[in-house]
DNA sequence: CTTGAAAAATGGAGGGT
DNA sequence: ACCCTCCATTTTTCAAG
């Protein structure tokens, strides 16, 4: 696993906040010329630092606009029920992420609906019909201060 | 606003996914020719469908490994208080999310940490010395099962 | 790392259905 | 409105030094 030094860190923090910066562009940051940032950022990618490359896109604009953090709690805690849950759940297109997580319950997911009758929907329709699931919790963001989908480097 | 068809919700979908796709590679995936998707795909971004495109980095790679989500209750709930505390909170680079939430706490932050030490720390020492904060209450990552980190089209 | 050049993609012009 | 083909320009990509 080779070492990073402050280029690379400088790389990934600015591809982290803008991937249409074009070698050139990356390179005048970096005070280099475009070839060795070319390099750099190739073997950033296929070392697996930069995992992939995405557009984000505005969910209030698409009418997906209420986010709510659901934390879910099982009925049982054997491995299968648990694989069995994850499994369910990725399935269900209104949820974007699931972190198995310490506390009170068991999982936590970020769910995105277009306004509360979707979500009252998805909590009795879609995750009712999940059998792994003992009850849950819903908290609702009712405003998003940051979200910057990467570490700060 | 204008309305969105068919093909410009695919193209959301195929970009939100791995923006690294050229509009040659788009158009096949939508049978068309490369410049009217190129033209729909500049005006997604001029609509502010597109918000940004960025490069996903690797946590892991970076020491960066424990996730935390963190409740925070303030002390009291006026108006400057709260953007107090988002201003203050928001300059940590521990912290990638802020949400104000309902229920039980007012906010909720996504924590990035070395590993626990560096947790506790950034409790004690950084949180510790933001005024406005009450009470907090830290849930721990022990598995990320999925972070799609767009909604699903 | 630099220079430099081939290959590929972008971004428009102009025209067709 | 929407699409196409063609082409200049820019960027990417990869030699060789």
């Amino acid at each position: 696993m080779p070492e990073l030094d402050e280029t690379d860190i400088k790389l990934l923090k600015l591809l982290g906040n803008d991937s249409t910066l074009t070698m050139k562009e990356l390179a005048a940051r970096v005070n280099l010329s475009p070839s060795p940032v070319f390099e750099r950022v190739k073997r950033l990618e296929g070392n697996g630092y930069i995992k992939k490359y995405i557009a984000l896109i505005d969910s209030e604009k698409l009418n997906q606009g209420l986010i709510i953090f659901c934390n879910i709690r099982l009925k049982q805690h054997d491995k299968s029920i648990g694989h069995d849950f994850v499994s369910d759940v990725l399935q269900l297109k209104e949820v974007t992420e699931c972190y198995n997580i310490s506390g009170d319950y068991d999982f936590l997911l970020k769910v995105y609906a277009r306004n509360m009758k979707h979500y009252q929907d998805f909590v009795f329709n879609k995750l009712g019909s999940v059998k792994s699931i003992g009850s849950t919790h819903s908290t609702f963001v009712m405003c998003e201060n940051k979200n910057s989908y990467n570490i700060n480097l």
